[in-house]
DNA sequence: CAGTGGTCTAGACCACCGT
DNA sequence: CGGTGGTCTAGACCACTGT
């Protein structure tokens, strides 16, 4: 309606870019919630005092990023985090037929201590933070698959070191219990012999060739909210990449 | 100008995807070259009888599937690879600071051959076709890093199996001497160990953890136009995969 | 300076959805 | 049927580039 300078906008970005970060800001304040949805374009652009098509081109930006979702005839909605969306997006394990791996948790562990250094790095934490460690063995009909060591700041998840239990797949977990949404993440990996503890852990004969996998995850601003050590006996499947 | 239906187009797509699919055949084609200078939006808006919007819409997916490369203030031009765009977009190897390999060529064997079953699966031939195979070793910094053996349709570069030696970077030259362009791939990767050839080929002992690698590659439509199998000792290096 | 892509607006019509 | 996102248009102004 009005112009492009506004409200309180201090920033040097282009309209829509603006318009992103508040919308984005709505739902990583919790302010929108995951499933919920949102005001159809008009109304944004009414309250923000911008054109349709500008809130349309922060819409589509942030559904790209899996943000939101569209539905034609219904609305917009907050992305929701489910267990099948996220092994979609986070895990790219396939079998030799190149279906997708849906993994089970067999066995689990969880304690708490003061961050080691090189976790404090991974986790952007300060000295003396208190991390949980989850360490379990996922497998896939039965037989163990992989060893993961997961490591997430306790500030984020409080009372999961002291759950009766963890559930098999975290990120929607994550979400839905204590509001952090996992954006996106970075993963190493490289090939090792199976050594004495994981040959046992997997079932393995030692010296086994596993791939290893060392990811780093982030929530908005690219906060790290999770670190993960994983070593797999693979047995015929596969890491799926696409190159793009 | 005139309508949404105007020259034969039995589609049933928006008016942008055509216009696309129109843009992507005159790259395909060869009409429009690598590097070169396409008509602004206004040109081809009027050119096609849609408006500028329209034009805006199929040049901006475009560029996000990074067949075109956009600058403000010069014009839009046709992606042209170079060897460090390719390594840069299909070569996912950092060392242990996070620094990007570059790697060498070390040793390098072409062949030419009836394609087996298995090549002639990948690379959808038919009976009888001929594929021409490379198998070298590269390296970095002197020291082997991994095997590669790729196969490639011989209709689709002739010539290369005879040629007195082949490039280090594969895709620049498919691009720019036989005007076939790699727009993705997919590639799976598990860990093996490395056996007796392997072993003497990238100097390490025999029963060595490596990454494996099989990577198909794509150009337009999806048409298959190499097979590569590698297998790396990675040496501290890994891969790299974002998540997102 | 002229030409290009980048942003922003205002309005129209269509396709789809649930009631 | 009314409401939503999806498409398409026409025009304006800005930011950047090279001459």
């Amino acid at each position: 309606m009005s112009g492009p300078d506004d409200a309180a906008a201090p920033a040097l970005l282009p309209l829509y870019a603006q318009v992103k970060a508040r919308l984005v800001s709505r739902i990583q304040s919790g302010d929108w919630k995951p499933g919920q949805l949102i005001p159809n374009e008009f109304a944004l652009a009414g309250e923000l005092g911008v054109s349709q098509g500008t809130v349309r081109k922060a819409l589509g930006e942030m559904t790209a990023e899996q943000l939101l979702v569209r539905r034609q005839g219904r609305g917009t909605f907050v992305q929701r985090h489910t267990p099948e969306s996220m092994l979609f997006r986070f895990f790219n394990f396939h079998d030799a037929a190149g279906q997708p791996i849906v993994p089970e948790t067999l066995w689990v562990k969880v304690r708490k201590g003061i961050a080691k250094p090189a976790e404090r790095t991974r986790l952007a934490l300060e000295a003396g933070a208190v991390v949980v460690r989850i360490s379990r063995v996922r497998g896939r009909e039965g037989r163990p698959f992989d060893h993961e060591q997961i490591v997430v700041p306790q500030a984020l998840f409080p009372g999961l070191a002291d759950a009766s239990e963890v559930p098999n797949t975290l990120y929607d977990h994550f979400q839905q219990f204590y509001g952090v949404t996992a954006t996106g993440g970075e993963e190493k990996l490289d090939a090792v012999s199976a050594g004495e503890r994981e040959a046992g852990l997997l079932d393995v004969a030692p010296g086994t060739p596993l791939l290893r996998l060392d990811r780093t995850m982030f929530s908005f601003d690219d906060k790290p909210i999770e670190w993960r050590l994983s070593v797999c006996a693979l047995g015929g499947a596969h890491y799926s990449v696409r190159l793009g």
